[in-house]
DNA sequence: CTTGACAATAAGCAGACACTTATATAAGGT
DNA sequence: ACCTTATATAAGTGTCTGCTTATTGTCAAG
């Protein structure tokens, strides 16, 4: 199962810095709420919140332990984005040996606005 | 100059099925705003605040041609994206050769609420 | 130079989101 | 049994988003 992965929430769950910095405190191992929320100056129930949003995306995973609910990264939610995004690196390699491309970067364009032509 | 692409802004933008759909279609080459407009039952303006949305993150850039703005692909955005993305890998891969990973897999846990101990 | 196509911008609005405080639930230690 | 700790859930609120319609700027073609 585990099949179509909600990139939509997988997304939008990395785009938020305190979520960001929760995976982060993650990568070194396994923490319960408390100790995920102690560096922010935020409320627990925040932190609670952000954490369902970062297993609804697949990016975590908890544990039962006593009272206690440890988290930990889950990969789920990576491999689904890294496939999405696999089709992007593809098409960026391949467009840029095309002469479109080179081009287009010679005379251009930096996406700033005031251009003139 | 092209430093610390802002990942809030990137990630937010991927977040967004239109825009991964716009990405998608430019994975294909060039188009106008025009051309991007007409797979959706939306309006241009709105497609225009879509793509501003993703030259903003760094994940599209766009050309001068007459009265058009052809769009392409960017890959600023997708190397920062993947920057950060490369130690949640990293410490996913090494957590999962590690002793409370590999017995937390065993009794666990699925995320789902409704675990019994 | 007027017209029409291409595109950006502004203002307005409904729904989503990130917090808060207050409360509920459950396990542990005493 | 009782209090404490760890966490989740609910309800409320202000801010951000994703659209819309209306309008404006700009080029190219006649």
């Amino acid at each position: 199962m585990a099949m179509t992965m909600n990139l939509d929430m997988t997304f939008a769950a990395l785009a938020d810095p305190t979520r960001r910095a929760i995976l982060v405190r993650l990568a070194k191992g396994e923490a319960t709420v408390m100790e995920l929320t102690a560096p922010f100056k935020m409320t627990q129930p925040a932190i609670s919140q952000h954490l369902k949003a970062l297993e609804d995306a697949g990016l975590v995973v908890s544990r039962v332990d006593g009272t206690r609910r440890p988290r930990r990264l889950a990969k789920v939610g990576i491999e689904a984005m890294d496939q999405w995004l696999e089709m992007l690196r593809k098409a960026l390699e391949k467009n840029y040996n095309r002469l479109d491309a080179v081009l287009a970067d010679m005379e251009t364009t930096t996406t700033k606005r005031g251009e003139r032509r």
